[in-house]
DNA sequence: GTCTATAACCTGATAGAC
DNA sequence: GTCTATCAGGTTATAGAC
């Protein structure tokens, strides 16, 4: 069997992949992606029904086995009777490093992610988001037992802050490779998941700023109301 | 005089702000604009000349500002003979404590301004990215004095970082809202920069991973070619 | 300044031939 | 499966009445 060229379908989910990057997902029509897919302007609706399942099909293939690599990893810090205190780097490399490797695999998806995460388009948002909600769960919870004198709330907010650091990483790498004339590029970027793990290591170890407030053990997860509304 | 209602323009300018951060700028039409404002559906191109050029406006009311707000507390840092290496949390504070500052009064914009730097339009980044510029510059040679022995490769991506941490705690607050079960909400993040600027202090403080590698003292903005490509 | 009507264009989706 | 042709609906921008 020949390399040749892959089949419409895979094709058609690369072309979208780098369009959607590079131009925005709304702003990229059917056409477009046809076009750079060699493929006819039906072909999007033969193969997947609509643009919109499109856009589904494109998230879907890499976001499913990232985040299934960051639950073995986390899994795998879970070592009982372990030194618990010592291994916080490793669960927060457990989350950022599969991150960048898929971006040097795949920097177009990782770009993409990135700016899903930064939309307004709600519909797209929730997918990507609830498709996270596992990851972070274990996440919180395994740096909860690392960081058992943190307070949740401030727990909370760092990990706000961590996720923000590496989205940004991911996603707008080019500006930095751009602002340090090429210092930061892409040939360290395989050092980018230590220096963001010492980063947010150093961060979640800060002390709390000044206040202390009264604390709550629980994450508040069982009473939760299926309809919670936004700030 | 009455308090009334803002004149036309500035209820345009509004109207786009919140559209704009609520639904993305390229999906908001200027039909939902004028709609929301009470004006025509040619008011835009008759106060603004086209839907662009509102664009650029309701970046420019308040972006400006903000970041000569960051210029003027960034300088006040500079008292020369001061015990330097304590100022690192006042340097950082006065480069996120304006924005977060400006998201409490304006969270619409806030939201838009994270969304722009997250975009695929390049066109509207840039214009975004050289508003920034300046204040980049500033922070980062004050932060290069403040930390001498952190190679410059390694402050810029812990500025990156933090830049980061930033924007996704201003844009996507929200979501933080929500998992938090409202425990991280709108009545603490006037405490939000004081959290942030500990977070990255302590970071900014992190010994470096492992490597060591030379380093030039400078940040090769002079020899910048004007036409720099994108990694 | 504000409005209506419309031009010129692009979009996603689809019917039907091959 | 792939193609052409086309539909129905949305977009920005503008000309011209008031």
């Amino acid at each position: 069997m020949d390399i040749e060229k892959a089949d419409t379908k895979e094709r058609l989910l690369d072309a979208a992949e780098r369009l959607f990057a590079e131009r925005g997902v709304q702003e990229t029509s059917v056409r477009e992606i046809t076009a750079r897919a060699g493929a006819n302007l039906a072909a999007v609706n033969y193969h997947f029904g609509s643009k919109d399942d499109l856009i589904l099909a494109v998230i879907a293939r890499r976001l499913g086995p990232l985040n299934e690599e960051r639950l073995c990893l986390l899994d795998a810090c879970e070592i009982p009777g372990s030194p618990l205190n010592l291994t916080l780097e490793r669960a927060l490399d457990s989350f950022i490093a599969p991150a960048i490797r898929l971006y040097l695999k795949h920097p177009y998806f990782m770009r993409l992610a990135g700016r899903i995460v930064f939309t307004a388009d709600t519909q797209l948002r929730r997918l990507y988001i609830t498709q996270f909600e596992k990851v972070y769960m274990k996440m919180r919870d395994l740096l909860a037992k690392l960081l058992p004198d943190l307070p949740k709330t401030e727990l909370l907010w760092r990990i706000h802050f961590l996720l923000g650091a590496m989205i940004n990483t991911h996603t707008n790498h080019a500006d930095l490779y751009e602002l340090s004339r090429g210092r930061c590029g892409i040939e360290s970027v395989q050092r980018v998941a230590d220096r963001l793990v010492a980063f947010c290591a150093a961060g979640f170890r800060a002390p709390v700023p000044t206040h202390n407030y009264p604390e709550t053990g629980e994450w508040n997860d069982a009473n939760a109301s299926p309809t919670g509304g936004e700030g």
